[in-house]
DNA sequence: AATGAATGAGCTTTCATTCAT
DNA sequence: CATGAATGAAAGCTCATTCAT
């Protein structure tokens, strides 16, 4: 039941700064939230401290979360959306060879995921999965899952089409995908405090799993090595 | 509270008995503090209760490791024991293919580490390196370090004897790691309150993933897959 | 969110309903700030609460009370008025002996405050006296003193004309009294949460503590049980 | 599973002052804590303070009562106790008249617990039963109701031997009870903060009140005012 | 005047650490 | 050596109060 705001005298605007502010509040807390989360875990981040990085006191930020555990919450679902429907229907489209799909999706994956702040999620649930089931029950049904399903459609149209060799399907599901995992916890752990020695260049270790995935150790390089622009989809 | 019927100082026996449980307190300890760090982190789990784990009282705890810091110290330091001159040795014996001995450096590194309680200690590291930076550092100077050396050894002698192709060394090392690292991380999260949907197996998995990263998703299917019972290798 | 559908700024109307609404707005405070800590307490009532109740923001509470502990005096305050003069006139007026007086006293007692909002300050005067000394004395002052005075000038009467027997004067008032206390008192705490097996029908305590009050346990049932209405008295 | 003391050098003693401290801590927290409740409150009473007055640090407080709600519920049981069967044996042995009875009943409550520290928890409960159901109904059946029985015998007893008028119980019950409740509420709130003006001296209160209960405003003042020492049961 | 977002002092509760026994 | 009662710094959370709009 607000009153009714007069336009008349030049209000409109005035109000603004302020609402505008408050409608960022609740994303500004989650992206300082989620760096701290990644940076140093659950229980080792103090709220405050969020606060602080979001810019605002320690109350603010109870304001948005009634409590820790919820904006821990909060900062996985916000950071999963379901963008494996799009994800899926650009693949449904896809028209070249399964090794050049699959390539096209672990490419993907790293420029929309493995290489932003969202990665940091993935190492959060690998980290705190066993403090948070509920969350972590969450996350497998909103992003393992779908994950499985995308990699395992890729690998049956390979083989329905005599591209891939029969295996194990399930198995060969987390074959793929062990590596964009690994890369992110990677990324988020050893590599955010390694000495240079162990730099790694994600996108170089991309191109030459896919390489490895599709030919093996023993196989002959291939043309795919040879990396298209990432966004010329064939 | 009835009176003790213990005469007044015979205490040869117990003695005895309480002598040999000191020197196995700090083991006991670091085993109980091992598995609450790896299941909860390092921040969630209570000195209380790794005491009460090992059998002793809180002040215990204390008189062994001087703070909760050291005794994670302790616990990384405990499970780390250079495990890799034996194992470089028993590589360096090896006369088989360089396909084999991957094979048989990967699925032993399942029955050494990958399956026992050493796992955790990646895990551990991998939730808890950016709180712990030295300690890090000296889990990448003795595991990491020495790990790469020995798989890149590996990989070197399969392209010096022409039956591995030529690529780039430091990533392919990352490749034929990712699958464990992933492995123990998934087994300490995920794994650990997945539904069954979920099950892996992993020496399925290790055996599977043995076999693409020989001969990639495009290759014909190798002899290598029919698993030798593990320890008949030289 | 439509445009707003008022003409520049014919306040006329709107400004009136709103200055009501401005005079009125202490009022509801007040009234929804007595519900509220009698019924909770002082320190158990948030201030937001009370605003809300009222139907106004968190700080337009502020703007007509400094702080919540003003706010609580203002409510004491508010709820005392000087009914004693009014009340002492009647009572100067009486002409029936002096039980009845005594009967009507405390009859109109119940009907002008025990059965009332108001008897909900005596509450909270009893469990935050000691928290609120200044507001404690000021209520003795303004309402127990005047209170007592007139429950004694009625015993005087009856003692100065043979209608009661001598006592000490001093006591007996605290005799009248109590029941007058704890029936507020009752009602406001256990009455609030009890089970209907406790259920207590005041008026029918009321009538039978007068008739024991002037007869005793030992005395046989006078007439004065029967209850006139209790408007009919002079 | 404690490990066996052995009393031959002189133990058994040095342990005992920290023992015994440590059984009486809880006794001396519950009485801290009634004091401040009492005095103040649960909600403006705080945990600190509790400590503080039973001379330990605030987190001994938790180590014994898991909240201040927890303590709270203590104080209020601690204080109850069953002292109900050990009067109605008194009672039922009782060989005086009703009205001595009654009048010895009184008293000894005024002695036993209006007298005594027991009395806040009447004052606790009034002010906090609103925000403590759960508490409040387990007072009325530990308390409240016994008591009712307790007085309502006494009359039942009274009305059989021609003693007292017949009346209604429920209600006359209230007429005794209500000016112990007034005595507890008055002594501490107003009581604990007046003026010397409002100095109320209770068993002279007590016995008056006695007086009248029994004979009433209009009869003649019995022998019974004259109070004899209340230890001599008749 | 009214609002409600923002603040931060203050309180409860936890838990690593100490130390008398 | 071992214990566990005691401590108090630190963290989560609440809510009276302020103030830009």
């Amino acid at each position: 039941m607000p009153l009714p705001k007069f336009p008349c005298c030049p209000l409109a605007e005035s109000q603004a700064k302020r609402e505008r502010r408050k409608e960022a509040r609740p994303g500004e807390l989650l992206a300082a939230a989620l760096d701290l989360f990644v940076e140093k875990g659950f229980a080792a981040t103090r709220a405050e401290e969020v606060a602080a990085r979001a810019g605002v006191s320690k109350g603010t930020l109870f304001l948005y979360f009634g409590s820790k555990e919820e904006l821990f919450k909060a900062v996985v679902r916000e950071n999963i959306s379901g963008r494996f429907t799009e994800w899926e229907a650009e693949l449904n489209n896809f028209t070249g060879t399964t090794p050049e799909m699959l390539a096209y999706a672990m490419r993907s994956w790293w420029e929309r995921v493995g290489m932003t702040k969202a990665s940091g999620i993935t190492k959060l649930m690998m980290s705190e999965a066993r403090n948070f089931p509920e969350i972590a029950s969450f996350y497998q049904a909103e992003v393992i899952l779908p994950g499985h399903q995308l990699i395992r459609r890729i690998l049956e149209r390979g083989i329905e089409r005599g591209e891939f060799r029969v295996l194990d399907l399930d198995h060969a599901v987390y074959s793929v995908i062990a590596p964009m995992i690994f890369l992110m916890m990677w990324k988020h752990s050893v590599g955010a405090c390694a000495p240079a020695s162990f730099d790694m260049q994600p996108d170089l270790f991309i191109t030459q799993q896919i390489e490895l995935l599709l030919n093996g150790l023993t196989g002959k390089a291939e043309r795919a090595v040879t990396r298209p622009p990432l966004s010329s989809q064939p």
